[in-house]
DNA sequence: AGGTTTCTTGTAAGCGCTTACAACCGCGTT
DNA sequence: AACGCGGTTGTAAGCGCTTACAAGAAACCT
């Protein structure tokens, strides 16, 4: 026992249990040919003590960690509390466990967070979509760390990832709508600085209105933070418009939720009097009055996918560059023909 | 550089900067006793060379690692989000990062992820609750950790907490339901093994019923996990009784959605069929149609204390043993007086 | 029985950093 | 001119573990 600490050494459990430190560290390391009557004596010993290994001294000796790093806009959002629930449970099937950094989409903050994770000596790297300061990638090229990007998807992309065209289902949800006579459509957008996936999720409105001949003016484009407050704040500035729009596309459930509510405190019919959708699908989505039109973000899969993917190439295999998910339309009942003038 | 890894080593950044290890080291730390001229040459150098230190090795060199662990049942739950977001953002202006763990409401995995962290050897620990397994106290004891539990009140607790006393708001819910004329209360409560929270939510919705002469029937008492429907099953099994109740109190503010948006599928209104109450006050509640009566969890305020109150503790002061907040009710629109049979 | 081979265990050299201690420098004192 | 002093820098000994290597024991062979 070391004096000054009071801690339980590697060596205090050697001693105890009569063997060399290498021993108790290969009983630690369930490493092959130790005798079974070996371990019993080291793991009675560790139990009789209390040792528990220091996992900085573990780390720097063998030079890995068992963690990954995930940073992650922020964790206010539940669809990233999905995925990062549902990767930490996958990391924990290979032994891996899970460092979690928030950045609040500030991508200098996700820099520092990302410089911090390195030191600490992750194993592997999750960041979510493309957006990124270029540092990110340098630092992470000369570490040589592994990592995948996620929640997005491309063509040829830069930077292996596991995600989903953010575009495509925005542009079918609006072609939903115009199918549904709609003209008038009108966008609440998460900011979309340092946000690609707000970028092309907007793009995909765009594109959609545009092919159909009515294109979406400055005005019926409102940009605000996230939350069910900004959601009905977006709400009323849209329908306080001269001609106010009779479908609103929205960046992300959240916002789909303040801008329903919104609607039902003012007396507005959804989806009679005004077409609603959102993009995530949360659980609330469909328990929404009326049930939330969405789209269905695999957040768990792309958890799974992300834990096993990683994990194959800290183990050096060679992995696709890119797995594309689907990312459904859930059709329900927030929206509906548009309304007769 | 090192041949093997490519890493950059203080060593090699002494060596450019034409100083000893030592130097770099001091100007790392800020230590004082430098002298401009070396500090500038040492900064350039590791600009130079792109120098990241090895947290591993300067936790084990310095025995302090610049983190604390936080213990969390799930981070599904956005009360808890917000809480450790709260967290994160104060522990920032301690140069203090965060490691997060979550455990599902096992607390055999809580134990287990405690384990983790004190082998990452976080300088200490924030735990939710005052259930927990004996060997937690233990281990935080053997290792002097300084921790802190929170999210739960009482008088002289075992550990020091910082949170609110479940119990009292939900006895005043459930006064306030009684003094509308309400008789026969139903509860939705979440599993309460391992969860004294929704222990001290259920006790207090009991005391206030007894004390009123209308105790809660086993059969108006439904224990069912977290989650939206859920709370739409549970609703189901409640009115199916053979005399339904008045008022459903619900553990949380995501089972009573799920309360709400059952019953206005089955066209039961609220409030004025059915009073529903919740428990959290996320930022949906007062969106909710009608707005949710519930209890405000001072989330945020609870991540900050527990920012200043560790910290503080880490560096050796002494801190009041429990710090009280005050969760108030929200009495809105879902909750109004008994429908005459 | 002696020589291999295979398995088990021990010895000791790091992993990349911090920090106690010593050495050194230039200055003001006596 | 000898001395002491405070401030700055270097030297080197760890921090607690892993692991290459070597040595010893046991099992196999001819």
């Amino acid at each position: 026992m070391n004096k000054e600490t009071q801690r339980t050494l590697l060596e205090d459990v050697a001693r105890e249990a009569g063997v060399s430190t290498a021993s108790v560290s290969r009983v630690l390391n369930r490493a092959p040919h130790v005798s079974e009557r070996l371990r019993e004596r080291v793991e009675a010993a560790i139990e009789r003590l209390g040792y528990v290994p220091d996992g900085n001294a573990r780390a720097l000796a063998s030079r890995r960690i068992g963690a990954i790093g995930a940073l992650v806009p922020t964790l206010d959002n539940p669809i990233f509390g999905a995925m990062i629930d549902s990767l930490e449970q996958r990391l924990k099937h290979h032994d891996c466990r899970l460092l979690i950094a928030t950045y609040r989409y500030d991508l200098d903050d996700e820099l520092q967070a990302l410089r911090t994770l390195v030191q600490q000596g992750v194993d592997g790297v999750v960041l979510i979509g493309h957006d990124h300061r270029p540092a990110v990638g340098t630092l992470l090229a000369r570490r040589r760390l592994p990592f995948l990007s996620c929640w997005h998807a491309e063509d040829d992309p830069a930077w292996p990832c596991i995600g989903f065209d953010n575009a495509a289902p925005a542009r079918r949800l609006a072609e939903h709508l115009l199918r549904l006579g709609h003209r008038r459509l009108a966008v609440v957008s998460a900011p979309t600085e340092g946000n690609d996936r707000a970028r092309a999720r907007l793009e995909g409105f765009r594109q959609a209105t545009e092919a159909a001949g009515c294109p979406l003016p400055p005005e019926r484009i409102v940009t605000v933070e996230y939350g069910i407050a900004e959601g009905a704040r977006a709400f009323e500035t849209l329908m306080g418009l001269e001609a106010p729009p009779t479908a609103i596309l929205c960046g992300n459930d959240t916002l789909a939720f303040g801008v329903m509510l919104a609607a039902q405190r003012k007396g507005v019919c959804v989806p009679d009097q005004l077409s609603v959708t959102g993009f995530d699908d949360l659980s609330q989505a469909r328990f929404m009055s009326p049930p939330l039109t969405t789209v269905a973000v695999p957040a768990i899969e792309i958890g799974r996918r992300v834990a096993d993917a990683l994990i194959a190439r800290i183990d050096g295999k060679i992995m696709p560059h890119l797995q594309l998910l689907d990312a459904p339309l859930a059709l329900r009942e927030s929206t509906g023909p548009a309304p007769i003038d």
